[in-house]
DNA sequence: CCGATTTTGTTGAGCGTTCAACTATCGGCG
DNA sequence: CGCCGATAGTTGAACGCTCAACAAAATCGG
């Protein structure tokens, strides 16, 4: 306390309002569009897409929790509505008694396939398509350095 | 239909979801920081700032939709708890009796400029202090640009 | 080997967002 | 004026996420 409080300047300002625009502008479309075209949300659509390319060694649920970004309690609810679904089958695994292994199931794999090029086309039409080959390149770097400076200090 | 799907390339793919896992992140942890120390989402504190900017000028509900990016439902429910809180007040409108418009209250006020400081402290150091000035412009360049690109083709 | 600690995953309550439906008012056009 | 489509804002239900609490199993330390 005490400490000034080293306040945004007007660059800064626009930047940073800049990205809470177009970051939420964008996910909401995607949101939308897989939510109208698939029946669900970006957050589910990923966790099928994870668990699609690993079809031989099954993930733990952790593992799939790490890989989505998600907590243990969300990935946890989502599967059971994923699996409420028919789209993924939870199994004990054989060598942790605690642990569960989820699996794709044929009808989640189909669902998944059948979302797959909508929403890589919105993705192309909301993100690519806007970007230079330059400023594609640029947001890859932007993004990694911020994904690895987040998770150093990270979820505390 | 018929139309082949155009995938994302490896390179765009990497670049998708480094964008995904960071911008999630960084959206948690302010979000989570936000909660911790001063009690609302990080949604609301941006109405709050909209609302303080506007000191003079009452903010119509519509208006105050489109600045922090939400829709007028989204708006209707956060006005509605955060008139609760005793943060903000609704006023009916002198010239559209279809209006509302929306008033910072002293309370409001208050609550801002306490949480503003380790607010803003959050944005600089999960975001700025991560990325070289060069980055952080191109950051900007990016923003301002899928910004119009998705408010033109926008919510549809 | 046993107790303490950590890890894994689930659960339920509370909250925020979405979506569709609805009311009330405005603005224009005949 | 009087009607009709657009606009402003609200509402309630359904849903997903967060957080804290919890149970069960694994791991560590003496």
């Amino acid at each position: 306390m005490g400490v000034m409080t080293r306040w945004l300047d007007p660059d800064e300002q626009r930047t940073w309002r800049a990205f809470l625009t177009a970051s939420r502008a964008l996910m909401d479309a995607l949101d939308r569009e897989l939510q109208r075209d698939a029946g669900m949300p970006h957050a589910y659509y990923e966790i099928l897409v994870r668990l699609s390319e690993a079809p031989d060694r099954p993930l733990r649920m952790s593992e799939l929790a790490e890989l989505t970004g998600s907590s243990r309690s969300r990935l946890s609810h989502a599967a059971a509505r994923l699996e409420a679904s028919g789209w993924i089958r939870r199994e004990d695994c054989p060598t942790d008694r605690r642990g569960q292994i989820a699996v794709l199931t044929d009808t989640g794999f189909a669902t998944l396939a059948a979302a797959a090029p909508g929403h890589v086309e919105g993705v192309r039409r909301h993100l690519f398509d806007a970007l230079s080959p330059a400023q594609v390149d640029q947001l890859r770097r932007i993004s990694e350095t911020l994904a690895e400076h987040l998770t150093d200090s990270g979820p505390n």
